[in-house]
DNA sequence: CTGAAAGCGCTAACAA
DNA sequence: TTGTTAGCGCTTTCAG
């Protein structure tokens, strides 16, 4: 049950000043004269006195709740990706004094959006409705990890048709031939366009990529396992595997152990993320980085200005992604 | 910038009703009539119009808004258990309708709690001083994964103690006498307590555990690497481990492979979490289950009974473990 | 530099 | 069943 709480009146009648003055005290209004600063941070440590954030924003009518709405398909927080845009919106939030309200949607269920400041859709995938809505609604909103073209939204996305061609290129480059992918969820954005870049970028090599070189995965480890298993088993085996998250390329790489295939040498191995876990395997993983937790943060501090309304233009950027050398990829030899 | 809001004034005006009967509306108040009823709502849609939740809130004197916090460890969000509580909770409050935020501490900044009606704790670490400052705040809170004896604070624990007798007696019960553990971050009371449950386990079965045979590790993946690369290095190899997360002894497995030791014919594996990821590997993980999920969904619906008013006495309680027998783990023979 | 007073949008007695 | 009238705790002109 609601505990009294101590109210600027309390803290203002113990300071001996008036009301107005505790106010600028608590925003730091500097037209304040030295004794009565002291007198009313006195008082609020007495009293304890917190200010009550909704009175706040009611009075001043603005609102630095900020939503962050993902979607809520399986399997979403066992993803690299999710937790990073987590802590970056997190830690972008916490450096600039801004709440954040999370929210998982299934996309059916419209957000409710009235009591928040700005959204942040992280990825869109079965709920374009609701970031129609947020912009009709004129809330001020923004989208990563997505380039969206047919609505008039700011976003934040990642080329990830330029990482898959990265990933294609490297490997042509080591003289690889029979390169086999694991694709990502292909419903999503990004896990389309990895694909895409990587069969242009094989195409550009003048590689062909044989049908039953790419098995449609969706993220989860489980997948890659069943990919893995199906590609190590096959009589033209690949020498070299794209595999779109570095989650499925370490698992690529476990089954290949436990089926007594090294890797890189027998098999060449390239993630997707640069996913620190990638890092203690038993061979480091060699991926395609995706500044995934950098464009969370920014993507806090653009919403930032256009709720502050600092900024009118809508942003419409991708990021690139690059090449990470490490050991599991390795030149071809016959 | 604030879009304007269209309030409460404005739905009245063109519903030719009070504001008052608009807030009954919005309130669901039975007591008015189906013209009233009708009037408004046909307002509310044409206007778009969203409640001010702050201002409900200041009048109301109500708050809807639960902060979930949670120790910021490096690695806190691949870790199972710190997942599922974000699930559960999340889950919970959507369908009490309740408003969440969520914070990563690190126990030295205090919380601002000013806005919130109550507080979950998940796991207590460096951040017992928050959880003092809102009970002598006044303000309901419930801490969850901790059996807290020396605050007066309602708890929902999970009794790793019994968690960690389990994995030993049952480890026993298949014949192991060369038992070794990697154990969790100790810091934790879960880690602490799975870790001693093990050795009173051990004790009560008569076997010994010597000190080579007991791993510090800290739920991550690295750690259980380090571990399992050290035990089956050993001369004197123990034939069972218990590693005290699923995560870890998925480590322990893809090591063991790496090295061509075979899971669970050379040595048994068993875990702690009951985490889906261990369904899929080479082997199928046996386990110790911990109710995560439903802790964080039940102690949604508590803190809110507490907010409410509908509960006045302290929760107070450790929910038990359980055993999940699959294929990791089998009887020893010479 | 300070304070009085007018709201912010909504809920909750209290009358009618 | 409805409307009138006070506030909720705070910010923000606007005078002083």
């Amino acid at each position: 049950m609601a505990r009294k709480q101590v109210s600027i009146k309390d803290v203002a009648r113990r300071a001996k000043v008036s009301i107005t003055t505790v106010s600028r005290v608590i925003n730091k209004v500097p037209t304040v004269n030295k004794k009565n600063i002291e007198r009313v941070e006195e008082a609020v440590l007495a009293l304890k006195y917190r200010p009550n954030i909704s009175a706040q924003r009611l009075a001043s009518g603005s609102n630095n709740t900020i939503g962050l709405v993902m979607p809520g398909y399986p399997g979403i927080f066992h993803s690299f990706f999710a937790v990073e845009i987590i802590r970056g919106v997190g830690h972008a939030c916490e450096s600039l004094h801004l709440d954040m309200v999370f929210h998982i949607t299934d996309g059916a269920s419209p957000i409710s959006v009235s009591y928040l400041g700005g959204i942040i859709f992280a990825d869109v995938i079965e709920n374009r409705r609701q970031v129609e809505d947020a912009v009709a609604d004129g809330l001020p909103c923004l989208v990563i990890n997505n380039v969206i073209q047919d609505i008039d939204v700011s976003y934040i996305g990642i080329n990830n048709l330029k990482g898959g061609k990265i990933a294609a290129e490297y490997l042509a480059s080591l003289g690889h031939k029979r390169i086999a992918t694991i694709t990502g969820n292909l419903k999503t954005q990004a896990g389309f366009d990895r694909f895409d870049g990587f069969m242009k970028g094989m195409d550009d090599a003048k590689l062909e990529v044989p049908k039953e070189y790419v098995f449609r995965g969706d993220y989860s480890r489980r997948s890659a396992r069943q990919a893995a298993e199906y590609f190590f088993s096959m009589e033209n085996r690949p020498t070299a595997i794209f595999a779109q998250s570095d989650d499925m390329a370490l698992e690529v790489i476990a089954v290949a152990y436990e089926m007594g295939i090294r890797v890189p040498e027998d098999v060449s191995v390239i993630g997707f993320d640069d996913n620190p876990q990638a890092l203690y395997g038993p061979v480091g993983l060699t991926t395609v980085r995706q500044p995934v937790f950098e464009m969370a943060e920014k993507s806090v501090r653009v919403l930032h200005e256009m709720i502050s309304g600092k900024r009118e233009e809508k942003l419409k950027i991708a990021l690139d992604p690059e090449l990470v050398v490490r050991d599991s990829c390795i030149s071809f030899r016959t």
